[in-house]
DNA sequence: CCACTGGATTGACCTGCGTCATCACGAAAG
DNA sequence: CTTTCGTGATGACGCAGGTCAATCCAGTGG
């Protein structure tokens, strides 16, 4: 089952255990990759999408001097760039952050689902339009947050995510993250995210070891990065889906 | 014809004349609003989207504070909330800048199209991802760009968009906003916005009157904010929407 | 054992942008 | 005509975060 984390919890778009059965059978292929790889280039045309199956993600924009800005971090269960089957052609890249499984589905199978199963789509689609709402927090956080409200905010998030897929217990988590990676997910500078990070030790609100997260006031977190959930379209966990709370 | 210019010269994504006709029939209503009204607030379920045909909307996310940011500025052919139709609740409140035309599409007949129309409702999918690709694009802007960039970009963007709508001749345009909307925009405050626009002024790049925008050298205006328009997936004007050019 | 490398940490210094005024102008209202 | 209000324009000043540079530490490969 590669795709048991896919829409799981998701609002309004759980998939049904014959829609699940489909997407299943459009896989055509698992693949491990290395940390680090770049596996899908703005401007190439695409003609498979890549489901998130363990290990963390991203997508990024270069800058003419090499600068990066990360526009998406992707968590197990993300149909990582599903967006690639209506559009074709990313605008961006797409690469690994850690180590990762990756269930690859050809968009042919994908065009099949489309003629036969309507509402299956609209899951998918809502799939789409999740990330597009994550695109969103994002720019309010980068356009109205300071830089400790911008980690606060995004660690914040990260956890909910890693919540809902059962690899959070609330409190601690692994996330392969350099504060580099975070000072491009955030708009700053790595630097800075160092200091950004002390002053969050100081306050006893969130220890950050790269390899393991550890929130200790995820409240007071939350508000220091104005983090509301609603975005995330998170419904409470299904009874089916409590067993892996662990 | 409301709907001429939805999906205008989008690569890969043009409207048939039958797709075309079966959009137009799915409009239930015609609706002028005034300037600055709210038409959909966070949070409320939605059963209708809003296709704009004239003015200017926008889409924002308000903090604690009431400061706020903008997530999506529209042009006439943008369906501005058609991602209400998958995800039924909204994340952020949509609302005029201008006084505005707009089409109202119920999703009952959204939901019909699906059934029917797999090809027409993956060109509806496409128009809300190309949404997001104008999000990944502000959020490069708002992380790698300096406060005279991404006013540059967003100018710069915004006349591509206008261009592609015909609302534009690439140097021209009138837009309904203050320095205080592009401040909301750009992450910025409307003083330092103000700072910005005599700057480009004095650089001879370009004038900004609230009305009407000028823009003396698209090219270094371009160059100066770092934007590159292929996330916007024009496509060369169609020979049928030459005429359109004025 | 040591050399090397990628990340984390810290300090000194500087600047772009925010903050807080104030003032000018034109449109609309009384 | 005067008042009001929204927008634009400018100046003085302060600070959050950038820049540059050095140091430290844990792997890890030889």
């Amino acid at each position: 089952m590669f795709t048991e984390r896919f829409l799981k919890d998701k609002r309004g778009a759980r998939l049904e255990p014959h829609e699940r059965a489909l997407i299943e059978a459009a896989i055509t292929e698992i693949r491990t990759l290395a940390p680090r790889t770049t596996v899908a280039h703005a401007g190439e045309p695409l003609d498979v999408s890549t489901l998130l199956v363990e290990g963390i993600m991203s997508r990024y924009i270069d800058d003419r001097r090499g600068l990066r800005q990360l526009v998406a971090v992707h968590v197990p269960g993300d149909f990582v760039d599903l967006h690639a089957f209506p559009l074709k052609i990313l605008d961006h890249d797409v690469a690994t952050m850690t180590a990762a499984t990756v269930a690859i589905v050809p968009h042919a199978r994908l065009e099949a689902i489309m003629h036969d199963q309507p509402e299956l789509t609209r899951k998918l689609w809502f799939s789409t339009l999740l990330d597009a709402a994550i695109h969103r927090a994002w720019l309010f956080r980068l356009g109205r947050l300071d830089a400790v409200g911008r980690v606060a905010h995004f660690l914040s998030e990260t956890n909910a995510r890693l919540m809902s897929a059962g690899l959070s217990d609330g409190r601690r988590f692994a996330l392969g993250l350099t504060q580099t990676d975070l000072s491009e997910i955030c708009g700053l500078t790595n630097v800075h995210v160092n200091r950004v990070m002390r002053q969050l030790r100081e306050e006893q609100l969130c220890i950050f070891r790269s390899s393991l997260v550890e929130i200790l006031d995820p409240v007071k977190l939350a508000a220091r990065g104005q983090f509301k959930p609603d975005y995330l379209y998170l419904d409470p966990p299904s009874p089916a889906s409590q067993e892996s709370q662990s």
